[in-house]
DNA sequence: ATCCTGCTAGACCGATTGGTATATTTCGAC
DNA sequence: GTCGAAATATACCAATCGGTCTAGCAGGAT
């Protein structure tokens, strides 16, 4: 069974994106890695690679998005829904021989023009995330100011932690990182006023 | 006074590696912007453009390991002395519009090959500036232990804040990011066993 | 003056870039 | 079976990629 053209695409370009950037995929390689004619390219993306990585993009941070969130309600604190994330991802790495990573940080690090509309997407993308811990943490019982500025925090040393894992090809610091993250997390629930904490 | 050829395309290619990363920094473009001819480039980097980049690399890093030093050992605390510099990194992409950023990050994400120089470069970087942010917790009192990885969380948070903020195109994260980061670490430091803190 | 060295200048190269054009195949509706 | 749309397959394109090559300039040493 083979997954259609159109879905190869995608899933390959995923891949070159998280890995490369927008720059560094190149059309010709990625045709041949999901074996698919040029023309099928231009018939599902007429606008081409831009369309692509667009489409990719917005189906990576919607997968990350949802991820995020299943763990977020699944774990009983967030302190420990966070570590789980991460360790997670310490696991994506090894798995993926180190190709594993966010699916905008390289979008964003490849000097895209400002109003693109892939831009756009990386821009809306990390306010869903710290949303997601922000909420997370206010129902927790944190309240609002520090739990806005913990929740930022946590996305961007998760995202930190992936480009310092990457560099050095050992998924150790983004476990390391759990555990502490975890710990921080954990003190700002237990400071919380009593009897503030919601039902998730 | 015109700085010569060489410096030029060191501090114009660094810029670029900073915006678009390695596959975004095209030779032509950079020849053109720092008003070099494309015989001097090759004459001062006779291996091209991978040395040029490896070189402005190895430049930028230590630049930066210079800046963090300073702030460390000139401010009081550790927790400020991190809030001092993220406010600066606030400060340095609001008047580079949102072109500054790590000289490492770009590179990392750009898929280069797991054993070249350049990929090498990055990873002493992290281990170096991580190795920074410890010493001066320890120097504070922090157990060993808390205060590496609490080092390495400060250290991915700051790459983790470049990204959003460019994202956004705007620094408010990161000074949030500031102050919520010096709370932790002065937490860390408060923690601390008395008696056993250095002089710096 | 001449020679050498450090550097500049730019023509030129094959390979690769993203994208277009068109012919052909596949396949469901009827 | 027949028709038409959906999708595939490739040949082709100008532009740009990073890099090579050689000719010449500038300026100090002798």
């Amino acid at each position: 069974m083979v997954k259609d053209t159109r879905t190869r695409l995608v899933e390959t370009a995923a891949d070159l994106v998280q890995d490369r950037g927008y720059h560094g995929l190149a059309v010709a390689e990625l045709l041949t890695l999901s074996d698919a004619p040029r023309g099928s390219l231009y018939f599902h993306f007429p606008e081409g690679k831009d369309q692509l990585i667009a489409t990719v993009t917005r189906e990576g941070v919607e997968a990350v998005t949802d991820s995020l969130r299943a763990t977020l309600s699944a774990e009983k604190t967030p302190g420990r829904a966070i570590r789980k994330i991460l360790e997670a991802a310490a696991s994506a790495l090894e798995a993926s021989d180190f190709r594993f990573g966010s699916p905008t940080a390289p979008l964003v690090l490849d000097g895209l023009q400002a109003g693109s509309e892939i831009a756009a997407l990386t821009g809306e993308a990390y306010t869903g995330w710290v949303g997601l811990f922000d909420t997370a943490l206010t129902s927790a019982g944190v309240p609002a100011k520090r739990a806005q500025s913990l929740a930022l925090i946590v996305e961007a040393s998760f995202e930190g932690l992936l480009i310092i894992c990457r560099a050095h090809r050992d998924a150790g610091p983004m476990r390391v990182g759990a555990r502490e993250l975890e710990g921080i997390v954990d003190a700002a629930v237990a400071a919380a006023p009593r009897g503030r904490r919601k039902t998730s």
